[in-house]
DNA sequence: TGCATTTTAGGTCAATCGACCTAGTTTTGA
DNA sequence: TCAAAACTAGGTCGATTGACCTAAAATGCA
């Protein structure tokens, strides 16, 4: 087996423990016994509990910007509507299943908390994937100011949406029409100084 | 000292660990250094560490709520616009700063995801939070379902700013004015279906 | 006063952790 | 072909953890 696919092996193994047993569950010891191998073998391919650490998120937020880019771009202006439902609503889903995403991502979110190096790969995933959502967005927006504010509308929605769902008193489809509808809005109107 | 005072000092401590170290980082024995107090003597107290996280959450999450509550009302509709943002403004300052309060929330976050007892306290929290915050908004809102509308969009937003704010392209200010209009759309269209 | 309850202190226990060490085995490449 | 590099396995180390246990001290109360 090559070096490649064992890092990988590990580090898949060490995210599946991220995932169900937090940041302080993710021990060498489990690590090589989920990934079948000795404590040693891991050890030697992450000398260190921190470079693993790194690894994992340094993978794991690259992933999901893959994922993110591999999202349809909104054709244009006719379906627009329908569109932008589909779009958010699929966001808005992992929040309500509480998908495998979310979990990951809460616990980097405390992570990072008191991890300056998490804290910065969170931040640049943000920003990367705020420009993502942005050339999704860009053929149906009227200017650039129009496609910040929707990605500042859309993506801190989106994740706070993803602890709070199951609490809020109105569903996942009226919620949604609710972004679509204001996301429509700011994509829309150049000026939002009125209203 | 009573041992009400006691078990509230422990609590105090446990939430400051809590904080800066994580939920692993809350040991017993580091509680009873903080504490300034012997191991025992914190066991005494609480017997298990669950209880003791447990009494935590119960804690932070009841005076979570009780500051909320002593927000002021929003007087009518005179000064809405001003009124709702010194409103959520205050809610999304709080992420900018990365506040002590969304660091122990984020916390919560993740060790909801593998305990349940911790779930439903969090999950009790923002229903109630969703029930204070349109007691607030009551009186400058058409209806109940514009109500519903409202904190559905308000909550997800402000929890999910905490942890994107610093990567947003759009300032706070420049947020928060989106959010006060599209909460004031919300608020004033009993119908919410065209645009 | 004296006794029961509450509180405090100190110690032990097995389990687990990250880090390190050493010695084999396999693969690579000149 | 054969030495160097890459890989694997097993073991040890001190430190820390939650959970117990016992007994002394403080407190409340009859």
């Amino acid at each position: 087996m090559k070096k490649s696919a064992k890092t990988e092996r590990i580090i898949d193994c060490a995210l599946q423990l991220l995932k169900s047993e937090g940041d302080y569950g993710v021990t060498m010891r489990q690590v090589a016994v989920k990934a079948e191998m000795s404590l040693s073998n891991v050890q030697y391919y992450f000398k260190n509990k921190d470079e693993l650490l790194k690894a994992m998120a340094d993978r794991y937020f690259q992933q999901c910007l893959e994922e993110m880019k591999m999202l349809p771009e909104l054709s244009s202006h006719e379906n627009l509507h329908t569109e932008l439902d589909t779009l958010l609503k699929g966001f808005l889903c992992h929040g309500l299943k509480v998908s495998e995403m979310c979990c990951i991502f809460r616990e980097y979110w405390a992570i990072s908390t008191r991890n300056s190096v998490i804290e910065e790969y969170l931040r640049n995933y943000y920003r990367e994937m705020a420009q993502v959502l942005a050339s999704k967005l860009r053929s149906v927006s009227s200017d650039e100011d129009a496609l910040k504010r929707s990605v500042t509308m859309i993506i801190p929605y989106v994740e706070g949406y993803s602890v709070t769902a199951l609490a809020m008193p109105v569903g996942i489809d009226d919620a949604t029409e609710m972004l679509v509808n204001t996301v429509k809005g700011l994509l829309a109107n150049p000026d939002n100084d009125e209203r």
